[in-house]
DNA sequence: ATGAAAGCGCTAACAG
DNA sequence: CTGTTAGCGCTTTCAT
């Protein structure tokens, strides 16, 4: 059988009161029998029942980080920051991936609300995430990422991906280029949408119309990306330029184009989003609008501390894109 | 405040041990009485308190996944393939990165001892952890990647690294060359070592003398392994061939050899290890040795699944190497 | 088939 | 300063 603190009491010979508190500092237990417990509990290995513990304060110091996919490097940049934080600040951190899945991802939300965690960082599926409102007045949720005003009562933290649209396409028509394709990764999320606003604003601003059919989703693979530059370049002859929402799409467009014999970027000029480190030794270096992940990821654990400890009001941070300049672009 | 099973047992005109039964089918209740609960539920979103069950129940549904670094795709494998196996048999994931950090690591296991968890899988810090006996005896423990058999009661799965280090180095000595260096990560742990064997052996059988200053420690990052890259190349000057030991490694690697106008493979060929997508588009394109991540993961949450049901024996796994030959071996 | 009640191990009034 | 004790919300015997 498992020691427990009535044990460590016994042996000792205080009270369970008296053990808890020379555990948790709660209050001045003298001398004697402070180190003596102390002793007993050293003796045995003695750890507290967090369960029990969890039970009695109605906290578990213990937060979840659910995200929508794991594969992309930006994503594990997020959970990395969140990680990070959430260990310097004393709780432990649940995993959760969705895959993608919004039915998934209520159930979820679900049960987390079942008491298990202190707090929720979310970065979710789709727009469609309404129904957290049922949760956010009882339980700490942020947003990550991605997010949809409709939710109250929810902090968000993200970045910048109007900018990310809008500084990727600018720079390509810089280079001369007007007609440009886009591989997205996900439809009918804020970090789309925002990307996307910014792609037509550029072009607009250059007196360049917009065409969807343009577009084209890769689904955040390579196999995707790989499959959805060959459909676009099939259908839409007149395209020069790619931008490419994630850099796993990135490698598989690259992949494709130099099995079809594109040079890039002679033939296709591209910018791709998110900043692996490899980026700069593939053939040629890879353009990129990058926006820190791993900041999103802290920011968005602090954020979520602060609601935990019942903070009023915590305001919404979107973080600035930049761009790191290569050669797939042109540039040079 | 928050519904309890209390309330709906209440507001439903049943006990709260009917409740419970209709919740989790423990004992049949007649129609009229278990559709009135369900409705209550249903009304009220009411999700029953795990931290109540846990203790009741002495389990968490729960278990931790203990990683040393959370930077290289090898790890993040491991743990993508953790997630997926947890989630799939209805477990969470508690996720907990040790940074490398020994005394950290103990910190970790002793606080998840404290029946938070049902089971951890540990990539341990270093080979020292014959402390992990004073655990194994009572909570599940697998470890996975790392391991050193002084660890009792916890069975492992890992990758055939002897294998690793063998035929990388035997490529590259088919290759023609006779000073081969290696960039390993990290020192003192069971990867590292069965690599080294392996490295060793193939020497042996080929007549050529091990020499220990042909060895560098890289640190599983990109700057790590340029500035290995450096050091090794600026001492040793006959070496003609590197081994790198972490996919970040051989990024920084090649980013330096091309600093130094050394091309790969004609000046220098190298072998990396962990076969990230992007290895195929770098140039050159990388050759690597592999092993499987996200299977050591499946199998790893298999074996402690197991392990948590109470089955006897869990004996060791260990996944064969495999090489994916590219252009920076010389090969092509 | 259902309910009463004990108790999982801990914290935190409260009393002394 | 220290001990007694009442729960936290649930599961699970044991009666009925």
């Amino acid at each position: 059988m498992k020691v427990t603190m009535k044990d460590i009491a016994k042996e000792a010979g205080v009270s369970v009161a008296t053990v808890s508190h020379v555990i948790n500092g709660t209050k001045n237990i003298t001398e004697p029998k402070r180190s003596k417990v102390l002793e007993i509990i050293e003796k045995y290995h003695y750890v507290p029942n967090s369960t029990a513990k969890n039970l009695r304060t109605q906290s578990t110091k213990t937060a979840a980080m659910v995200v929508s996919s794991f594969t992309d490097s930006f994503v594990n940049g997020m959970i990395y920051g969140v990680e990070q934080k959430a260990r310097e600040m004393g709780y432990s951190l649940l995993l959760v991936n969705t895959n993608e899945d919004e039915k998934y991802e209520k159930k979820t939300i679900n049960l987390l609300y079942s008491k298990m965690v202190d707090g929720i960082i979310l970065s979710p599926t789709s727009n469609d995430i309404g129904y957290l409102n049922d949760f956010t007045e009882s339980m700490p949720i942020v947003l990550v990422n991605r997010y949809n005003p409709v939710v109250k009562n929810a902090p968000r933290v993200t970045g910048d991906n109007f900018r990310v649209g809008y500084d990727a396409t600018t720079h390509l028509i810089q280079h001369g280029h007007r007609n440009i394709g886009v591989i997205y990764a996900v439809p009918n999320v804020s970090t789309t949408e925002g990307r996307l606003n910014g792609y037509r604003r550029a072009l607009k601003e250059n007196g360049i119309p917009y065409d969807e059919d343009h577009l084209e989703l890769g689904y955040a693979t390579v196999e995707g990306g790989a499959k959805a530059a060959e459909t676009l370049l099939k259908k839409e002859k007149d395209i020069t330029a790619l931008f490419i929402q994630n850099d796993l799409m990135t490698i598989g467009v690259i992949s494709k184009l130099k099995e079809l014999g594109l040079e890039v970027p002679e033939d296709i000029a591209l910018i791709g989003f998110g900043d692996s480190p490899s980026a700069a030794i593939t053939a040629p270096p890879i353009t990129n609008m990058v926006l820190p992940p791993e900041e999103i990821g802290t920011k968005a654990f602090e954020s979520l501390s602060k609601l935990i400890d019942g903070e009023a009001h915590v305001e919404n941070i979107e973080l600035p894109a930049s761009m790191v300049v290569r050669k797939s672009c042109g540039c040079e």
